[in-house]
DNA sequence: AAAATATATGTTATATTATAACATAACAAA
DNA sequence: TTTGTTATGTTATAATATAACATATATTTT
């Protein structure tokens, strides 16, 4: 058994979360650059309007935040950019919450486990090998090559 | 390692698709009947959609077989339905898809794992106790107490 | 620098998925 | 059989997401 990759943590109480939304953003800067693609004002927004918020956020709360700062907002505004920060790996979708998190390692190509807390809202991000590497296990038995994982684990947070 | 429970597992060309459905339909209404509550007609029937369905179903697909089959069918008729049938185990909701799966095993109450073929749309369902296992102790090692898990995996079956 | 191309955003419209709220009907219990 | 409970009918609307085409901005080529 390895150490799970933690890849968002539950916060504490302590934590500064603009220090977080900072660094994620410029961890995406960099990630833009090498990858010659554009992190452009909008795109930049959106992915600080996903960092700014403790909980998954959703495409219309982002949306009804650009419309007070961007005459012609509309749904295609916040969709578009919301899919290429996912493509890029700096937001993933919550299927199960039809919401948006930000993730800090959009340069490591990895699987993502969620904890989702149904009191508080948090949301922590593992890509944790072990789990990885036995679900592609147990579906190889069934003869099925794995592509993509969708975990979105709901629980309590402590 | 043990071996994995295989709740539905992906058919072979030879299968019969109307045994699983018959099947499913009995088992849901000796389900129905030992826990006291009602396998109306309604829901019956949307089970029945449900299942004679080769892939994960749609909500308005039932809708619109519905409408040509009782007056007054409308969105509530197909949600409520479904959600009955989810609160009793017998369908389950690909929650990256919005569609819907019938489950054959409603009286055991268990975590599921979907393997979903994004080439032929067929899915399987298992209920392997490792994942389960494993998923709940490093959930664990970060102090989440899992209550539910939403384990949606995209791949190629054979 | 100007033209050509590619990429991103604006804009309007509409599709898809899901629920609220209240009325009526069917069933179950007293 | 009336009372209460559960299920369904009905109308309306909320919430989520995409299509299609126009315009603008950035990048590359000449």
């Amino acid at each position: 058994m390895r150490k799970t990759n933690v890849i968002t943590p539950f916060k504490k109480l302590s934590h500064v979360h603009q220090q977080c939304a900072d660094s994620a953003l410029s961890v995406a800067e960099e990630t833009c650059n090498s990858r010659g693609v554009r992190l452009t004002k909008l795109r930049r927004r959106v992915l600080e309007l996903v960092w700014s918020s403790h909980e998954p956020i959703k495409a219309y709360d982002i949306l009804d935040i650009l419309r007070n700062e961007r005459s012609g907002s509309a749904p295609p505004t916040v969709y578009r950019a919301l899919e290429f920060l996912q493509d890029e790996g700096m937001v993933h979708k919550i299927e199960s919450l039809n919401s948006y998190v930000g993730c800090g390692a959009p340069a490591h190509n990895h699987a993502s486990q969620f904890l989702i807390c149904h009191s508080c809202g948090a949301v922590a991000e593992m890509d944790d090998i072990d789990i990885r590497n036995l679900i592609a296990d147990k579906a190889a038995d069934m003869g099925f090559k794995i592509d993509k994982e969708i975990i979105e684990v709901k629980g309590i947070c402590s």
